[in-house]
DNA sequence: AGGGGTTAGGAAAGGGGCTTTATAAAGTCA
DNA sequence: TGACTTTATAAAGCCCCTTTCCTAACCCCT
């Protein structure tokens, strides 16, 4: 709320290293370009970052007639990120080098008796070990660890407030965590998770406003505004899933009724595939996962139960998106997590025209509706960029033990 | 979306004499308390707007034994705001002093024939003309006119993209009114207009988050985010009034099928009416204010058709409502317009019932849902608060002929 | 009446941030 | 080699906020 000069250098921070590691090797003209800063600010932020040892300079460019450019690159060795996504049914660990790419990665299963928060924090702590052994990483080199958990999530005391699948209330889960892990932690829920790898990697880039839109076995909203991502006041912004589209409709499992999870979410989409065609071979009770990759490959060869299954399902996305954009007039819906990577472009055609049905002209107008460009798991990618920002935001803290900035990087050794 | 050292300013600007407003006549002390700001910041900060002349100093009160406090208040006589509310039926303006108290209001029918551009704008050119006569303010203090017309709003270049209920395409407002209306102009639309009330004088004040849902012929939500409004890529977010809450539900006035203002705006509330009672007679057809008003009447003293049909309408608002909480997780939902005026607590009574049962139980908890506090048109007071942010606005420009910052106010002539 | 004690408020200094301007560095081209 | 161009860093300046110090103004007590 109470803003200070810091956020606008944290901001810049972010920002300057965001173009870097899109664009990298990049000078610090194209930076200042790209950010709108300064050179002078540019120059500093960039030796920050250099002192570091986020980035390196990997060389010259030429410019026109003049002196070379120097050229920056994310300093890939710098150091690493490590991004935990807990879901239902399983743990995945992704490590990541600074470039964000996966240098490793695990999974284990939970198993539906295994649901204690002792139980789960140790699997964590299992696949945790184990990315790090398997990267050869030295454990000084690991900047920060995010986890995401689903449900509603207090960041600040890093206590899981309530998580719907196991009926978890009130878990102290990051007290828990730290007990086996060194690392730094950050916690947060895979909505925002995914939200932020759109904001720093993905279709949200650059952009002011964005609605990152998970489509999996839940189903809920991530909200970009403004630059940054929209917590609300008690960090449980984005529950688009419970939202109501059918009053009194489907029994949703929150509850309630006629929530858009009830008709978009994985489970919701194998019922309109069970009500429209029982006997179809698309179907495979008790599993989502072979049920929509079924569908996925209908579609790809043009069956017309699978097609007659999207469209269904459709009619009840594309009225929630267009909520979304009625209210929140983004510039970009993102579409993401596995059902809509798995459905991939035939689902956001149909989307797109079923939103335009729905939503006022003019938003709809403004707003792009896009697949999630990102190749691996978002909520991993997600929780690494936590623990990034993380790393990020204590640069410029007083116990930053870096008093005198030393900058004594060997200038210009060509 | 590029943020400066200057926007804090501008923010601290504001909070100051909000609070001035709030609670005047009030000292320095009590202001750097309510803001958590410093108190030589809020000392300069007091002082630029004794320089403008926007507040006075008004006297001393006892300290504990010490130097006695000064006082600052809002110097009413300082300036004129006048806020002008474009509604489908009339124009409606009131002209405030800078305590934000009413001096004079105006009103004009707007016939449905008379719904060209023109002859719209050649009203508001009366009742402004007449506002400022009434009042018996000369020209020069009028610090400038906020006007609020439906639908979507260019603000930065005055244009009116569209307006529903007259059918208007990129009416150029703005340059239609300056050439009437010789102070400055501000644009915008009725729903951030009644929530820039709420967040200066109203339900909002002090919060972070707060959605202001305005309750009337059309109805439609103001969003407060992170402590500003939030207007969204092409200034046209909060259209929750189109929103669909019954997909393929009653036919609304938009064209699409089920949206909440179909259902809880003025003329659904009728329709709600003459279907659970055809032959009330509360109903008065053909006139919503009279329908609303004998609603509310029959609700006071326990109507079992008024308390039926308001249990009706609250079914589907107390849904939309929480789709909005769910949403947006905001501290405070604000109940505002006319409707909501007219039926008072008891509405909010149930709709804090309906809401309940539909939002998730974590940000419902986080939530207050109240009626708007303000007293008079919130419409006119917002419009009227924009002109007030554009006067604050240009304080620090440097087109601001204030060069050597006097400060020549007379010092303790007690 | 004249000192302490206490509180308010202003002025100055300091720190963080960004930009503009000057200067140094490193090339190109004639 | 010298003039020109372009980049990068350093210096200076401005804005904003806070902390610190000092004076102003009042109380009470002697």
């Amino acid at each position: 709320m109470k803003r200070t000069s810091r956020d606008i250098r944290t901001a810049n921070r972010y920002e300057v290293l965001r173009q870097i590691i899109a664009a990298s090797p990049t000078s610090r003209q194209e930076l200042a370009a790209a950010t709108g800063l300064s050179l002078a600010t540019v120059a500093t932020l960039v030796g920050e970052l250099l002192d570091l040892q986020m980035i390196t300079e990997v060389g010259f460019e030429d410019s026109a007639g003049g002196r070379p450019r120097g050229l920056v690159a994310v300093n890939a060795s710098g150091g690493a990120l490590i991004g935990v996504d807990i879901a239902e049914t399983y743990v995945h660990v992704e490590l990541f080098d600074l470039g964000l790419n996966v240098l490793a990665r695990a999974e284990e299963d939970v198993r539906p008796g295994e649901s204690l928060p002792e139980q789960v924090v140790s699997h964590v702590a299992a696949v945790v070990g184990s990315v790090v052994a398997q990267a050869g990483i030295e454990g000084a080199r690991v900047l920060g660890v995010g986890v995401s958990v689903p449900g509603q999530v207090d960041r600040a005391s890093g206590v899981s407030e309530y998580a719907p699948n196991w009926d978890w209330h009130d878990v102290p889960l990051l007290d828990l965590l730290t007990e086996h892990i060194a690392y730094p932690l950050y916690l947060d829920n895979p909505l925002r998770a995914s939200a932020v790898a759109e904001l720093w990697f993905g279709a949200a880039r650059g952009r002011g406003d964005a609605v990152v839109v998970n489509l999996g076995t839940g189903v809920g909203a991530g909200l970009v505004l403004g630059g940054g991502l929209h917590r609300g006041v008690s960090n449980s912004a984005g529950e688009w899933g419970h939202t109501t589209i059918v009053l009194d409709g489907r029994l949703c499992r929150c509850g309630k009724h006629g929530c858009v999870e009830a008709y978009v979410g994985a489970s919701g989409i194998m019922l309109n595939l069970r009500e429209s065609s029982p006997d179809s071979a698309l179907l495979h009770p008790e599993d989502q996962t072979a049920t929509i990759a079924a569908l996925a490959e209908g579609l790809r060869r043009r069956d017309p139960v699978a097609l007659e299954v999207v469209r269904d399902t459709v009619r009840y996305l594309g009225a929630g998106i267009a909520d979304l954009v009625n209210l929140f007039n983004p510039e970009v819906v993102v579409l993401s997590s596995w059902v809509a990577a798995a459905l991939g472009e035939p689902l956001v055609t149909e989307v797109r025209e079923a939103v335009a049905r729905h939503a006022l002209p003019r938003p709809m107008a403004a707003t792009e509706i896009v697949l999630s460009p990102i190749p691996t798991d978002p909520v991993c990618l997600g929780a690494a960029t936590f623990a990034l920002e993380g790393a990020l935001q204590s640069v410029g803290q007083k116990n930053g033990k870096r008093t005198t900035p030393t900058r004594s990087r060997a200038h210009h050794a060509r």
